[in-house]
DNA sequence: CTGAAAGCGCTTACAG
DNA sequence: CTGAAAGCGCTTACAG
């Protein structure tokens, strides 16, 4: 790179004043240094003229500060990742941090090694939707006093700040709107992961199931193989379970691939199964018939996010007792539950 | 930030070293520098034991290199961009890059903010969805020898590497397959931006009409308010228009926005009017009936972005020589333009 | 009110 | 083969 932008000795030279004096101006500490206002306006003059901007590496590599948020995903080509990495950017943006972004898919080792390279690059705060295994690494960024949040799903075994909705009641009030509309066979299309909002909707379909005496016809899906097996462990899964009215799907990429079968299949939705989706998109509503979904409300949840964070940063080191908030999530009916 | 780190010099002092031996030996200088291989491998060992990881921003600052790329796109939440910066994301961090990315929602002051902003956070190379105005700023990108790729449009006024597809071809084959289905009443849903890539689309969409001596129908959204006018406008051009026999929308989001126009007036697809797309998705997948789209290649086109911007970030200045490469298009023929 | 100087953690000529 | 020293561009006690 070359050498030729403006640096901070150039316009103290320029202007016959100290280094110390243009960067307290620069950095708006003028009147407290009691540095006169003509001086000021001088130099905010030329710093102006010449398009002076200073160098971050530099301020980051003496104040330890980059104003920079390390932001670890699944993947950020799924649509729910991209959509709370937009409105996070947003809010990040509003409060002066920039977005370090990478994708974990899923990968514990991904994970660890993205966590590292964001230390190494002095990010100031990290959110994370962790990956399971990821315990000991969010430990020692917490004991290393750099502020942390996790979203999506949480770790139980250790303590940190977290936020996602409440995933047991979403997907609970999920499975009883369909209950209650005389569904008697409701099925749940989940994955085996351990995550806990898997975990938690799990909990909430079993909980409904049982309040009502209802059968349980769960499918999971191999997390790791999901693209492969979803069609065909679905379509065995109807097979072997006619009875079947109606089908809650755990997640947004399940849900795709399986209305894809269901289309291929020829199912009539809502007349032969009512379908139920968790996490709302464009796919879902355009369908036909629309999708009722579980809307999780991603821009409070951004700006939870990012006001927790915010209040780690400003503190300058991590507070000790965490916030853990669930937000409600939202049920949108639409027409694959209501014309039954 | 604590300074709890441990520093090159911790390492030489321990170890009765000099930092510049350490240095070398890190950064695998030690062969060059003709470092005994026992000195190599205690130093090795040592780093590894007590887990030290060299700070990023030190680096940049005295090597002018951080590993980063800007990547600056229209809206994240995009699907054809939260698609291509995945791939693009995991092209960069296999060759040893991280990616900073933002986004600009069409705004060219957010641009040049953006853009000033990565600078001064030193990232070695940009890559850019241009808005329109923004050719000064990355004109100058490229006289201070910064990489600098543009993808999806360019900006004609001056020169640059650019990568994106051949949209006026791609749509004009879109639109000959409709007419070779006996369309005679094909109509353009576009916007009325500039950007280069819905001028080639609109010009594809023209040779095709003239061609064929067909009749004209286009509507052009207003770019800023397509949320609010897109339905209305779209909903009043169809009952203007009743000859119209196929409709193509130009980008992702008009064909979202159509489609749910065209299901609420309960218009047969493809019986009443067949359905062309550009950018292909999930929801048009899934749409009853799926819906023809034309498809970019969008792992061939990080592919390129990535590669032409190494070559640019090896050989440490921007080319004269500027690369502009159009990929083609695939048309993925389904059922909304089939069955007429 | 303002400046000289140290230091952040690295890399890299230069010297031996 | 290895080290002392300068320097990247900032910030910030300390001193006056």
């Amino acid at each position: 790179m070359k050498r030729n932008r403006i640096s901070i000795k150039d316009i103290s030279k320029a202007l016959g004043l100290s280094n110390t004096t243009i960067s307290f101006i620069l950095n708006g500490k003028a009147e407290e240094m009691r540095i006169s206002a003509q001086v000021a306006e001088r130099v905010l003059a030329y710093v102006k003229e010449v398009g002076y901007t200073p160098n971050y590496l530099a301020r980051g590599l003496v104040t330890g500060k980059t104003n920079t948020i390390g932001f670890i995903v699944e993947n950020i080509g799924n649509p729910f990742f991209s959509q709370i990495a937009s409105l996070i950017e947003e809010q990040a943006y509003n409060n002066g941090y920039k977005i370090i972004y990478s994708s974990t898919n899923g990968q514990t080792e991904k994970a660890v090694e993205l966590i590292r390279m964001f230390r190494d690059r002095g990010v100031d705060g990290y959110i994370i939707c962790p990956t399971e295994g990821l315990e000991d690494e969010i430990k020692q960024l917490r004991e290393e006093n750099r502020p942390v949040v996790l979203f999506d799903r949480y770790l139980p075994k250790i303590d940190s700040h977290y936020i996602g909705i409440n995933n047991e009641n979403a997907m609970y009030e999920a499975c009883r709107h369909l209950a209650n509309k005389g569904k008697k066979h409701i099925a749940l299309i989940t994955t085996d992961s351990q995550q806990t909002q898997m975990l938690s909707r799990l909990e909430g379909y079993k909980k409904l199931i049982k309040e009502r005496n209802l059968n349980e016809y769960i499918l999971y899906i191999p997390y790791r193989e999901r693209k492969e097996r979803l069609l065909s462990d679905f379509e065995e899964f109807l097979k072997k379970n006619p009875m079947i009215d109606s089908v809650c799907f755990a997640t947004n990429y399940l849900a795709v691939g399986g209305l894809e079968v269901m289309r291929h299949r020829k199912i009539k939705i809502p007349t032969k199964i009512s379908v139920l989706a968790f996490d709302d998109n464009e796919a879902l509503r355009l369908f036909q018939p629309a999708i009722t979904a579980v809307e999780q409300p991603l821009e409070d949840m951004a700006k939870l996010i990012i006001d927790r964070l915010l209040v780690d940063l400003k503190l300058g080191k991590v507070t000790d007792k965490t916030f853990h908030k669930e937000l409600s999530a939202q049920l949108i009916l639409r027409d694959s539950t209501e014309k039954a």
